[in-house]
DNA sequence: CAGAGCCGCCTTTTT
DNA sequence: GGCGGCTCTG
């Protein structure tokens, strides 16, 4: 038991070892808080807490991802208390996917049909538009706000919990005066999902936390869970905080592990006041302070210390480093996009020889489309790479339309599924599809197979020459007897693949992700869990781009700032540390959007073990991943002051030794080919 | 009414 | 360079 706390210090091994019902830990960047918090986590199930009534929650997939994957690890190793009791795993996983859990489990009972609809947040704009329209938003001369506007004022309001007035004043001060019109849309929407079954993310933690509250079904929720954990607590909102207020009503114990500093996601209506406010929520909390840095080395904390030093407010105490040494970061100012890219790739190269592994090392951009350029020099350098945040697989139409087939199988109200699909019909567009909606009657009362019994009038309303497809791939709905899903998965693909075919270009390679998803239904449960998963837990189709890295022993992780909070590699590459990109200038409308960049750029800077380096381009594209030779000149970034910069060793790039190289070379191989003639 | 073709806008971060 | 929204045509 006491190997668990053994390589801890003592104020981690305090933390995990807390006798009380109700701890906090706060720590900066470095410190060892997912350790402190997974060795806790370790501790309560040596001591005799079955594994499975922990409960772990984070808010992102990856940091949830990295808190089992340490607890498994942990608990692999720690002692089973009674031989005869198999060890259970630890409930985990982001609030929204164990909320979808909890959803599907308890579904009836929340008035929500067994297989409800799980809606990705381009669906919940369309529903959102949808009833925009009918409302005739655009008919009264006045501008409007548009769907995807909308759905963020309904968001922020859900998420913050506060009025929506405020929060319009917030995000949309030009319509303040539209506000009963903005609350009828929001209303007419939620009226509108519960009617055809669907649920959006913000409605998994709304029913969750109705779930929780419920005299009946909270209790039963509340039994089946002695401890529950959550990490990253600065990114939770006051939804998120009531749900947890809610699952703890009649058992207090909680561990919170967060970092004000770190807070990043403000857009979602995350706040750091949660965390350094909790006490009024919970009184009786205890806290632990976890001080010391064991990551970085002190040439590297002395960047983030400038960086934080710069902050108005909020920042915790200075980071210094418990290990000795390092080498001072580099500041790589190249002349455009394309020296930098290169000065990339030599460096990463450079460092590999030094017997530094790709996985070691990390590329880390503001927005997902900043490494567009570097990703294809990657691949023809042959380096392989992951990519982790930014454009999705499931973003693709054609898996967006299995994963339609899929919610529909379960769920024929889900009207959405209906439009989209109808529409790969010949001759089928919005008006046809509208019809036929109609004609079925999604909105009606009836049970699932009394919709489809309406199937008949609804075909009358699609032209004649598409009825047959049409009729094949409603007959693929309707379950088979004693089918299992797996097979009716492959049955609803077999439907789909023709009209993927003919709707879309590139046809082999869509059929063949239509197979690879497939593959998914033969361990569900029931067709629309398989969309619910990939709605939530989006697989990254990047990577395939350099080689499979399943196949590759070694690769290099590309990752969005966000996505890389709470990770570390022993060498971390900042690129486009110029002002407009980082900060970003969507950012910049307000004094939070900045702050908030501020502590984005001081996790980036925090991430490196050993090694920290930012690149610069003097020059950008003007459009991005654009071929033209249009730039625009560029700032460093803001937060790269004179006390930053003097954290660095500021270098140029050699893009011209570079090119002067390549260009002997061609010419090296101009002078062979034209010899070969003659041989 | 569907679909081709054209114009202009876009592009933050995540569940 | 891609996509949504618009117009024009059959």
């Amino acid at each position: 038991m006491f190997a668990i706390v053994d390589r801890l210090n003592e104020e981690q091994r305090a933390a995990a070892t807390f006798e009380g019902d109700q701890l906090r830990i706060l720590a900066g960047a470095g410190t060892g808080k997912t350790t402190a918090l997974t060795a806790r986590i370790a501790w309560l199930v040596a001591s005799g807490m079955p594994a499975e009534r922990v409960m772990a929650l984070s808010f992102t997939r990856r940091a949830a991802r990295e808190m089992m994957h340490r607890c498994d690890t942990l608990l692999a190793d720690a002692p089973v208390r009674s031989a005869t009791r198999r060890r259970g795993r630890i409930v985990g996983g982001t609030f929204h996917s164990i909320a979808h859990r909890t959803l599907r489990r308890h579904a009836v009972a929340l008035g929500l049909p067994e297989g409800f609809s799980m809606l990705d947040a381009g669906d919940a704009a369309d529903v959102i538009d949808l009833v925009r329209d009918e409302h005739g938003a655009a008919a009264n001369g006045r501008r409007f706000p548009k769907k995807g506007t909308l759905l963020d004022v309904y968001s922020r309001t859900v998420n913050t919990q506060r009025p929506l007035s405020t929060v319009i004043d917030e995000v949309a001060p030009w319509c303040a005066d539209q506000v009963e019109p903005v609350a009828s849309i929001c209303r007419a929407y939620v009226h509108r999902k519960r009617t055809l079954g669907l649920v959006d993310f913000d409605d998994l933690l709304l029913y969750w936390r109705a779930a929780a509250m419920d005299d009946r079904l909270g209790p039963l929720l509340a039994a089946e869970i002695d401890h529950v954990c959550v990490d990253e607590y600065q990114d939770v909102n006051a939804l998120q905080v009531e749900v947890l207020r809610a699952l703890r009503r009649t058992d207090p114990r909680l561990t919170v592990v967060g970092d004000d500093s770190q807070a990043v996601y403000g857009f979602r209506g995350a706040s750091p006041r949660h965390l350094l406010d909790i006490g009024s929520v919970f009184p009786e909390i205890s806290t632990i302070l976890l001080e010391r840095n064991y990551r970085s080395v002190q040439p590297v904390l002395d960047v983030a210390n400038a960086v934080s030093e710069a902050a108005p407010e909020g920042f915790m105490a200075r980071l210094r480093a418990e290990s000795p040494g390092g080498e001072r970061p580099r500041l790589v100012r190249a002349a455009d996009e394309d020296a930098q890219v290169d000065a990339v790739c030599e460096q990463i190269l450079a460092h590999r020889e030094e017997g530094i592994a790709l996985r070691e090392q990390a590329v880390l951009v503001r927005a997902a489309h900043h490494s567009d350029l570097l990703e294809l020099e990657l691949s023809r350098r042959r380096i392989p790479y992951v990519k982790y945040g930014g454009l999705r697989f499931i973003e693709a139409a054609h898996v967006k339309d299995l994963i339609c087939l899929f919610r529909l199988a379960d769920n024929p109200r889900d009207e959405l599924a209906w439009f989209r699909l109808l529409q790969l019909l010949e001759g089928v567009g919005p008006v046809r599809a509208r019809r036929a909606i109609g004609a079925l009657g999604v909105d009606q009362p009836g049970t699932p197979a009394e919709i489809l019994m309406r199937w008949p009038l609804a075909v009358e309303e699609l032209p004649a020459p598409s009825r047959r497809t049409a009729d094949a791939f409603v007959n693929a709905l309707r379950p088979a007897t004693g089918e299992s899903v797996g097979a009716h998965g492959e049955r609803l693909r077999d439907a789909l693949a023709p009209l993927v075919a003919t709707a879309y270009d590139n046809a082999d390679a869509r059929v063949a992700d239509l197979d690879a998803l497939t593959a998914a239904a033969h361990n569900a449960a029931r067709l629309s869990d398989v969309a619910a998963d990939l709605t939530l837990e989006p697989p990254n189709s990047t990577g395939d781009l350099a080689g499979n890295p399943s196949i590759d022993e070694d690769w290099l992780v590309i990752s969005t700032v966000h996505s890389a909070k709470g990770l570390e590699w022993d060498v971390v590459h900042l690129l486009n540390a110029a002002d407009g990109n980082f900060p970003s200038d969507m950012a910049l409308t307000s004094r939070e959007g900045l702050e908030e960049e501020r502590r984005l750029f001081d996790v980036a800077v925090t991430r490196p073990r050993r090694r920290l380096h930012v690149y610069f381009p003097l020059r950008f594209h003007y459009r991005p991943r654009g071929r033209d030779d249009d730039h625009t000149m560029s700032q460093p970034s803001r937060f790269l002051s004179a006390d930053v910069t003097a954290c660095f060793d500021t270098v140029r790039s050699s893009r011209h030794d570079t090119l002067a190289g390549e260009s002997i070379d061609a010419g090296f191989r101009v002078a062979t080919e034209l010899d070969a003639l003659w041989t």
